[in-house]
RNA sequence: CGGGCCAUAGCGCAGUUAGGUUAGCGCGUUCGUCUGGGGGGCGAAAGGUCGCGAGUUCAAAUCUCGCUGGCCCGACCA
């Protein structure tokens, strides 16, 4: 993508709205405008970061044998009615009426209508178990949104639910969960640490929330430092493997890891040595949840049983904020100079600078650069603009992409470009050939092109 | 929902206390020119129903009332 022609509105200056640093920089990075407040427009840059965030997300799901499908945004209130919710949620849920009268609202999440289409169309032990989920936008009519994309009133989930014949299995759809989500967002570039949770209106008995840890998070934290030490790597799972599982679970639960909600300071001193306790602030980016029967028996979902009577299957369901993500990201992830991706996220891979676009040669280095860079399917944005050096120097710095290719006469004279990495500032000098050979190396190691 | 505050050019702001010719400044934008490796210099230009509606007044960006939208602190929340 050249930079003449793609739509990249950043700012110089911080509108005065933002508060905090995600925010700020997602309005002059380009990536949101906000439409009303809680409620965005996802610009080109800012979607290109969503849709890989979903990706990562989608991807997982799967590998866990997690179904995707798609539900709508508006519901039906009479099924909100049937589990009660309809009274209970409150002014959070919003409300609507169509134009013969009927009661709909915009989802605030999903469990009556998942369980609707779970009870008309399974029957039988022999279907279970069974996770469907999907990603879709959600509304939530704060009192009061803030924070840009990380507390908005509309926002991008992927909230999935498990179904599963009895307990024991459907904790381990719990622990397959929570394994599936630590390898979402270790691929992310995250470290999000699971921390036993209060079940909330959701109920249930099991429940864990998964933050972020940065200072602008929502929630006071305490934990272990021990587990911000654990990483899967590229650990293999067999996610149909109950004790596999649950041994992950072990490792990342053992460690003393809780939000102010659960915590207890006689517990904490008792557990952890002095020189391992933890308190920081986290940004909360999922969570995951067993409840047993509690919709099931209501709303009447069974299946037959292998004594062929009916019970109520036993749920879970799990979330993860996947436009909060987005925010997540940059408030673990900028410098005083802007954003700074992970490669795994990046709206562009690879930023190049052309020094001088009104110089042929220049030009045609930077046109060599982006075929040997496309033809290996890495994508890099070209800024081709007529711009100061110094403008397209901030600017690139701003939206964060993880390489910069800096290509000027003064270099080629030399016969060598300049790759700097984002996060550190280094940089080396390689031939125009070299570079994309880097690159591609450093890609195809990360797993991020073939 | 309690408390505080804001709305003037695309963005950031001044002007409102004490009403008074043509509403300014910086950045951005357009044109010209010099420049050309970290948001550059010079010169010119465009861009405003001062959020909306009533009212007070000879006169309202400025005072009063109402409305709308937005922000901050708290409680709440993926």
């Amino acid at each position: 993508m050249r930079v003449s022609r793609y739509f990249l509105p950043v700012l110089k200056e911080t509108p005065s709205d933002a508060q905090i640093v995600s925010h700020r920089l997602m309005l002059r990075a380009g990536m949101i405008r906000q439409a009303a407040a809680g409620i965005y427009s996802w610009m080109p840059l800012g979607l290109r970061v969503l849709q890989r965030i979903e990706k990562i997300v989608q991807e997982e799901q799967q590998r866990a044998g997690h179904i995707p499908l798609l539900m709508p945004t508006l519901q039906p209130a009479a099924l909100w009615r049937e589990s009660g919710r309809y009274d209970d949620y409150g002014e959070e849920m919003l409300r609507i009426k169509d134009r013969h009268g009927r009661d709909l609202l915009y989802g605030p999440t999903n469990e009556e209508l998942i369980t609707d289409i779970f009870r008309s169309h399974v029957r039988s032990y022999r279907d279970l178990p069974l996770t469907l989920y999907h990603v879709q936008w959600k509304f939530r009519d704060e009192i009061r949104p803030r924070f840009g994309v990380m507390r908005g009133r509309e926002f991008l989930m992927k909230d999935g639910y498990n179904f599963d014949v009895d307990r024991e299995s459907a904790l381990h759809a719990y622990n397959r969960h929570m394994v599936s989500y630590l390898r979402t967002y270790e691929r992310m570039g995250l470290k999000a640490i699971p921390m036993r949770a209060d079940t909330g209106p959701i109920g249930g008995t099991h429940s864990h929330e998964f933050l972020v840890l940065a200072d602008t998070g929502e929630s006071e934290v305490f934990f272990d430092s021990a587990i911000s030490e654990l990483n899967l790597g590229g650990r293999s799972v067999d996610f149909n493997n109950w004790q596999e599982c649950a041994a992950i679970v072990d490792e990342w639960t053992q460690p003393y890891a809780r939000t102010e909600e659960t915590h207890d300071p006689r517990t904490f001193e008792l557990e952890v040595p002095e020189e391992r306790r933890r308190s920081s602030r986290g940004i909360e980016v999922g969570q995951i949840f067993y409840f047993g029967t509690k919709y099931s028996e209501p709303m009447g979902a069974t299946v037959a049983g292998t004594d062929g009577t009916q019970v109520p299957v036993h749920m879970g369901s799990h979330g993860i904020g996947v436009s909060r993500l987005a925010g997540a990201v940059i408030e673990a992830c900028h410098d005083d100079r802007g954003i700074i991706w992970p490669e795994a996220v990046a709206p562009f891979p690879v930023g190049i600078i052309n020094l001088a676009p009104k110089d042929d040669k220049t030009s045609d280095i930077c046109e060599r650069i982006v075929r040997g860079l496309e033809s290996s399917g890495i994508e890099p944005l070209l800024d081709d603009t007529d711009e100061r050096a110094g403008a397209k120097f901030a600017t690139m710095d701003l939206i964060g992409l993880p390489w910069r290719i800096t290509v000027g006469p003064r270099g080629i004279a030399d016969g060598y470009v300049e790759l700097t990495r984002r996060s550190d500032g280094e940089t080396e000098k390689l031939g125009p050939e070299q570079v994309v050979e880097k690159l591609i190396d450093i890609f195809r190691a990360a797993g991020l092109t073939n």
